[in-house]
DNA sequence: AATGCATGCGCAG
DNA sequence: TGCGCCTGCATTA
């Protein structure tokens, strides 16, 4: 699930869901089933959640009032899952981390990599080790580039290092990179400033629909499977893509195969004939 | 029942 | 570069 849009869009929700205003109380009641964060969760239950914001692949919530030193850090890391439901919630598995719950409704957090309390100046030093993330109106696509116009590491690892760029995540790395033609395997500091323009562009539309259906689709109108006499995709992860997780099957465009190759201990997929610039 | 795999990342060497 | 970590699901035996 985890790319940056599933956590902004995770924000989005706790806060329509928990944020000050929802329910009949303000006040959300947080536990931690599993145990790992319950002493975090017996300083935090009673308060209001003040405000949710995702940074790339990280969210954090700030309960109690403005003013309130801790904040929740969440990164679901490549397992971590969240689940909604309507209030009353169930009685909990053994594997939840972090319940929140008010009277309408109920959140589940399992598997993260992290869910600490953190104060507000390390939820600063977790922003300044992040790139630009497309998601966010403070983003910067010039000081993404500047790292990418003088590395020599190909733009496919470019893109999964959130040093260098916050949120996009294999799925999206390779799709973008098939949408403009472009080698994985070519340098960063090959890449032009045009290119990487639309590169930018390109994953700040994707990933606004990525939120908006909180699923990846990639495939313009024009390459649907419908408009291609294809039939649809059917996928458990989702929406329809070019070239993620379709090795050896046809190439939606060319025809010809595409190729998957680990590059940094993750499958990378591509179209060898499509991309070549 | 055991194994493998996944939209991630930090660390040791 | 490889390993460990968090969990759940599908596949294999």
């Amino acid at each position: 699930m985890p790319e940056g849009h599933t956590i902004h869009r995770l924000a989005e929700d706790c806060l329509t869901h928990f944020g000050t205003g929802t329910g009949t109380g303000r006040n959300v009641h947080v536990t931690s089933p599993q145990g790992k964060f319950a002493d975090a969760a017996a300083l935090l239950t009673g308060t209001p959640l003040h405000t949710a914001e995702a940074h790339g692949k990280h969210l954090f919530l700030h309960f109690g009032d403005a003013d309130a030193e801790e904040r929740v850090h969440i990164h679901l890391g490549l397992f971590g899952k969240v689940t909604f439901g309507p209030a009353p919630a169930p009685p909990p598995t053994d594997t939840v981390r972090l319940r929140l719950r008010n009277d309408t409704a109920y959140m589940d957090l399992r598997g993260p990599t992290t869910c600490a309390l953190i104060t507000d100046a390390e939820k600063q030093a977790v922003h300044a080790r992040l790139g630009p993330d497309p998601l966010r109106p403070d983003a910067d696509p010039a000081r993404a580039y500047a790292r990418v116009a003088r590395s020599r590491t190909t733009i496919a690892a470019l893109l999964m290092d959130q040093k260098v760029i916050a949120g996009v995540g294999n799925v999206y790395r390779a799709e973008v990179l098939f949408r403009h033609g472009i080698d994985p395997y070519r340098a960063g500091k090959d890449i032009t400033p045009a290119e990487w323009d639309a590169i930018w562009a390109d994953l700040v539309a994707l990933m606004r629909e990525g939120v908006r259906h909180n699923r990846i689709d990639t495939v313009r109108p024009e390459h649907l499977p419908e408009a291609m006499g294809r039939p649809p995709r059917v996928d458990d992860h989702g929406g329809e893509v070019y070239v993620y997780r379709r090795a050896t099957l046809p190439c939606h465009i060319c025809g010809g195969e595409i190729r998957t190759a680990d590059l940094a201990a993750r499958n990378l997929f591509w179209c060898p004939s499509c991309q070549q610039r």
